[in-house]
RNA sequence: GUUGGUGUACUCAAGUGGUUAAGAGGGCAGACUGCAAAUCUGUCAUCGUGAGUUCAAAUCUCACCACCAACUCCA
């Protein structure tokens, strides 16, 4: 039987502001759409916060054994500098700035948007789809929207027309606001516009004659609005309504606001069942922006080369310090806490490779299927990974316990407790092992060897030399950890 | 200004009405050790402030203070 008819998964729906049992459109398969990144320059850390969080909700749905469309876009144009709607592409504002091809800019950030993806062990989505690679879909939603009288042609340019839909719909359902305090508190735009109203926003532009990114269209040779390519590529691959739309919080006004309306002016229908908003990711108190100038890259991380972390910190680590903290809430990030995070997760690492040289016994002393249980419960509350890995830390204890012989297991509980710990450990949460990726080597011999020696100075009581082998392993990287069963070590 | 959110120990961070307020890091004490390290055990918070509702509140209501975000491109 698969584990999601045992396993009740409750889901924080920003549309509803509460926790909602999940039910899928179709039992068994789960269709989620994720607003990608914008191509016109490398993804932050903060960026990567909300692939990760959707990276293990999805991991979590295949665990629980449904069929999973993941969608993710690529935004490669119609990014519009400032909501008048009157700036410049963002894609090839960039090539303008780099004396290239807006093409070339779009790979070169994708290529590093992948390149980074894979280092922090993500699974690639169902589909990647590219907005250009769209165009003639967009265009005829456009079209509909058009013929629906929700829209109107200005100087070959189509906006949406905000409070036509407002009349018989709420523009501001999802984000909270009511169009009357958005036009009765709209800040000074200057620049003039086509728009008849400063809410409105565009669904195509027409492209100035220096501009290079150009389509046909019937209104003009240009290129979409920023909008309009997720309402149709998630629609176009999960259907007129689809359960899962998520996407970072700074997204749900406006863009998530207009994606609604413009899906349901088109099919007539609400387009997601589960909206679900990633809060944001901070540094040093501030929001992590590239328009700031604060934010850190995923990049520089592994490598060191930063001016904000102490040393470099493997993927896994970075992965660990992120599911420590609820995904909704504002997390801070710096050298401290993804120093603490690190230590963390070498325990638990360490308890897993102990695992192995567990033996059991007839019965158990301790109840694993209850811990197993809580496991299930945390992530079934609305993907609560920090309490899933409060209990992983309950089973690093048990585990220290066993080895220590203070308490006992029976070999179907600690079969249990190996599957469940890599299932959350490896497939869900997506950690490496990336700790001790030491191969078995000749230096291994040589270490052996040296605890040996090491071991009969200390029979002699020849501390002088055994603390010297310990102390020189130490400083050469080598730790050696004294049991009750003999000498182990770990090397970093 | 409008809208949304946050404020829990030295740090990061769970918990949204009811036994002793998760977990990690860190500190302290003890066990183990030749000494360390590792490991184990114990310990370190009454939940921004003030009032209210309730038999019962960190958890609900109101006010206030502070901070953050959206309202302009942003995950």
């Amino acid at each position: 039987m698969e584990l999601y008819k045992e396993n009740q998964l409750k889901i924080y729906n920003s549309l509803t502001k509460s926790k909602e049992l999940f039910k899928p459109l179709k039992d068994g398969y789960v269709g989620m759409y994720v607003c990608g990144p914008t191509v016109y320059s490398n993804a932050h850390l903060g960026n990567l916060r909300t692939f990760m969080f959707f990276d293990v909700a999805f991991r979590y749905f295949l665990h629980l054994g449904y069929k999973v469309r993941y969608v993710r876009n690529i935004t490669d144009v119609g990014h519009l500098e400032n909501d008048a709607d009157e700036g410049e592409d963002r894609i090839a504002k960039k090539a303008r700035l780099e004396q290239i091809e807006p093409m070339e800019v779009v790979q070169k950030y994708t290529v590093d948007f992948h390149n980074v993806l894979s280092q922090y062990n993500f699974l690639p989505p169902s589909i990647e789809p590219t907005a250009t690679g769209h165009i003639v879909e967009q265009i005829e939603m456009i079209k509909i929207i058009l013929d629906k009288g929700f829209a109107y042609e200005v100087n070959g340019s189509v906006y949406f027309d905000v409070l036509e839909y407002n009349k018989t719909n709420h523009y501001g359902i999802l984000s909270g606001r009511n169009i009357e305090d958005s036009i009765n508190n709209t800040r000074d735009l200057d620049g003039q516009s086509d728009k008849k109203n400063p809410q409105d926003f565009a669904l195509w532009k027409k492209a100035e004659d220096k501009h290079i990114m150009r389509w046909p269209s019937p209104w003009s040779d240009g290129f979409p609005g920023w909008h309009i390519e997720c309402s149709v590529m998630s629609t176009k691959y999960l259907g007129e309504q689809f359960d899962i739309h998520g996407g970072g919080i700074d997204l749900k006004f406006p863009h998530h606001e207009c994606e609604i309306a413009q899906c349901k002016t088109w099919s007539g229908k609400d387009p997601v069942n589960y909206w679900i908003h990633t809060n944001m990711l901070l540094l040093n108190g501030q929001k992590m922006a590239k328009s700031t100038g604060n934010f850190i890259l995923p990049g520089e991380i592994l490598t060191g080369k930063n001016t904000i972390l102490s040393k470099a910190f493997s993927a896994s680590v970075v992965r660990f310090f992120n599911m420590q903290a609820n995904y909704r809430s504002v997390l801070d990030f710096s050298s401290k806490a993804l120093e603490a995070s690190e230590k963390g997760y070498i325990k638990l690492m360490d308890a897993i490779k102990n695992l192995d040289q567990i033996t059991p016994s007839k019965s158990s002393s301790i109840d694993v299927p209850s811990w197993r249980k809580k496991c299930y419960d945390a992530m079934n509350d609305d993907f609560n990974t920090p309490v899933l890995i409060s209990h992983l830390f309950e089973s690093v204890k048990c585990i220290n316990q066993l080895k220590e012989g203070k308490e006992q297991i029976s070999p179907d509980d600690l079969s249990v407790l190996k599957t469940t710990i890599n299932a959350f450990v490896y497939d869900v949460l997506g950690l490496l092992n990336d700790v001790k990726e030491e191969e078995p080597s000749k230096a291994d011999g040589a270490i052996e060897l040296l605890i040996k020696l090491r071991k009969e100075a200390r029979d002699q009581k020849n501390w002088a030399l055994s603390d010297q082998i310990r102390d020189e392993l130490a400083a050469l990287g080598v730790q050696l950890k004294d049991g009750r069963d003999g000498t182990t070590y770990t090397t970093n």
